[in-house]
RNA sequence: GGUGGGAUUCCCGAGUGGCCAAAGGGAGCAGACUGUAAAUCUGCCGGCUCAUGCCUACAGUGGUUCGAAUCCACUUCCCACCA
């Protein structure tokens, strides 16, 4: 592919380029570029939102270049300043191991490990002399420093900036003078921090790194306001989620729940379809679109069998009504054997209490058939099919 | 170091002596409607041997009072301004 059709791929879908033209000229070079990105080993488990970098690194491999994946165990111990969690415990070497491993794990499912180099930069970083590190501070200057927004508004304010915060975006930097980085990616928030690493780079007689970065996806519950997209981005503390190791069933249910609107925002982000079938896609009804986008991203974590599978099982059970395949049997020991009490002991809800006011309110069902009152006494020894909302089932046997 | 303001149920936040398991919003859950959508509407939203009853809860400890989330004392932690 000529440098400027593999220029017109690469930057699709990002939101900046730091410079077009230097990237250009490298890919005319037909040397394989080496392409950087950092991931933090703190948080194991990589979700959709992550993907959408790391299938930008995947689309460089494809054009022949080398991805260096950079595991920062030693900047973790740092901290990246963004303000939010100053006391995040430090991570043993195990943890740091354990974590580096399920990155891999699951990074490979998008990239090819042939083309793939994982590092820890412990590796480098942890063996700089103070001497060193005074070198690679002297590179940089306050001034630079506190274009950061985040320390410009801390400093107006008063408040507290470590001088530590300020070495972190430095150690980053490093990175890519210890790799040679030709490129390094990131998401939209981490601009400045690659930006340092293009200053650094060049303050070492370097040539400095392209420095892209790409949006940040929505999470799942993010819906259209006022006109507009809104919503957090992607995240598995705010629970909008959806993982790259969970499984099928469960990715299908998940994506088919997103707005409308989210979908078309997925499909830019996540989906390799071309836009001829995307124009078609919007022509039809959008469910079935939505059917069409789980079924691809699913697919491509879990393999097209157990996408088609996922599919069907939610055709089944939630367009036709269908009764899911697996439910869970339970069985009890239950002095009054009263609705709302079984349904309590089964886990089915969190307390007697719950149980109750569901039932009156008619969220329950026994053998298919409502029941209103939480102190109906259950058969012994028989099997019975108890429904609790929409999803919550089992079959429970009274002893 | 000084002075003031805070800490409330999952989150935000009202409440300044009984009417407080505690306004309002968010999240969550259920029902209606649907495309398991989203939006909308309705209801619920501490627990319990289901009781016009009990227990737990308004940072911690102790106190005043018939009665405290509310008043007092001390403790811890946050924030603002001054130095």
């Amino acid at each position: 592919m000529s440098p400027r059709e593999q220029l017109a791929v690469l930057t699709s879908g990002i939101v900046h380029l730091e410079v077009e033209a230097e990237l250009l000229a490298r890919l005319g070079r037909g040397a394989p570029l080496r392409v950087k990105a950092g991931f933090d080993p703190t948080a194991p488990d990589l979700h959709l939102g992550h993907t959408v970098l790391i299938q930008k690194m995947r689309q460089f491999q494809e054009l022949g270049h080398e991805v260096v994946f950079i595991i920062g165990d030693f900047t973790a111990m740092i901290g990246d300043p963004t303000g939010k969690s100053q006391t995040r415990p430090p991570l043993t070497r195990e943890q740091v191991d354990e974590n580096a491993e399920t990155y891999k794990r699951q990074v490979f499912k998008i990239l090819d490990p042939a083309r793939t180099r994982i590092e820890l930069n412990s590796a480098w970083l942890g063996t700089l002399t103070p001497a060193e590190i005074v070198q690679l501070a002297a590179r940089y200057t306050v001034q630079r420093m506190l274009e950061r927004n985040d320390f410009k508004a801390r400093l107006e304010s008063g408040r507290e900036i470590a001088v530590h915060e300020m070495l972190y975006a430095l150690f980053q930097a490093y990175d890519s003078v210890a790799i040679r980085a030709d490129v390094e990616l990131g998401g939209q928030d981490q601009l400045w921090n690659l930006m340092v690493g293009r200053d650094i780079m060049r303050r070492y007689g370097l040539e400095p790194q392209i420095v892209m970065t790409v949006p940040l996806l929505e999470g799942t519950d993010a819906k259209l306001a006022q006109g507009r997209l809104a919503g957090e981005k992607m995240s598995k503390s705010l629970g909008n989620y959806v993982g790259i190791d969970e499984r099928p069933e469960q990715m299908y249910g998940k994506l088919m729940s997103i707005s409308d609107d989210l979908m078309w925002r997925y499909y830019q982000l996540l989906s390799t379809r071309s836009e001829a079938d995307l124009a078609a896609l919007r022509a039809g009804h959008p469910m079935e679109a939505k059917h069409a986008l789980a079924l691809e991203i699913v697919a491509r974590y879990h393999g097209a069998d157990a996408a088609a599978r996922a599919e069907e099982s939610f055709r089944a059970q939630f367009s036709r009504r269908e009764l899911p395949e697996d439910i869970a049997e339970i069985r009890l020991e239950v002095d009054k054997p009263e609705l709302y009490r079984v349904i309590a002991r089964a886990g089915l809800c969190k307390s007697g209490s719950e149980a109750s006011r569901l039932i009156e309110k008619g969220g329950v069902d026994v053998d298919g058939r409502r029941v209103t009152d939480p102190r109906t006494l259950l058969e012994r020894g028989r099997t019975v099919l108890v429904r609790v909302g929409k999803r919550r089932l089992a079959r429970v046997i009274i002893e």
